[in-house]
DNA sequence: TTGACAGGTAAGCATCTCCTTACGCATTAT
DNA sequence: ATAATGCGTAAGGAGATGCTTACCTGTCAA
């Protein structure tokens, strides 16, 4: 299954499909326990899901009449690798003097 | 000003416009500079301009009639930060292993 | 087998997004 | 002063998003 980058940056754009992600964190759970976090009606909940799904952020499992769904966090790594090259401007203060020197003032 | 961590997100989830935070890494760019690189007309560029300015990712210097665009990383941060708690679970065996005696086998 | 429960799909609607063309307004060049 | 340049705003349209209610299917329990 190929999953384009870009599909990851619009799924993580809504912070209702963040908090679910963060949700999954501490494990595997069912759809309806996860529309409890929320005030949106559970079809809305499983068309979130279903983003996170076509992103590849998540997988289904059926147990029974249940579909529990399970973090994937590998798929995060496009945005953690984009954000990466700009961690450097703000937390490394090296980077910053070594960039300053090399390209003189830019003021 | 504030800027609220979801206005971030949104404003990344665009290709174009993580493309054009990307040239700005090289330094501060006029309008017309960051447009040659898109295949869109130069107004869309100027409202994705807008959005990141709304989200503060980038600033504004205006230079006789030219307006310089320039990067503001540190507003990146949210995203880092949010991305960073799941970094460990696909490249620190360690934290894994940690967490797995901490909390048991959760399948 | 009948009902309750989990959860997906359908349809409809309002709003947002992203693009376009047309235009306006400064600033610089002639 | 006039024209050209840089770049924003306005308006409009196509399509995507995000929500809702209504409905359907599959599984478990009585």
């Amino acid at each position: 299954m190929m999953h384009t980058e870009p599909e990851v940056f619009g799924a993580i754009s809504h912070p209702a499909r963040r908090r679910m992600l963060d949700l999954l964190v501490d494990g595997d759970r069912p759809v309806n326990e996860i529309a409890e976090n929320f005030e949106m009606s559970r079809p809305a909940v499983s068309q979130h899901l279903r983003v996170l799904l076509g992103a590849g952020l998540v997988t289904e499992q059926r147990h029974g009449r249940e579909r529990r769904y399970r973090l994937v966090p590998e798929q995060l790594e496009p945005v953690r690798d984009w954000i990466a090259h700009y961690e450097r401007f703000w937390d490394d203060n090296f980077t910053r003097l070594r960039r300053h020197l090399e390209k003189g003032d830019k003021r």
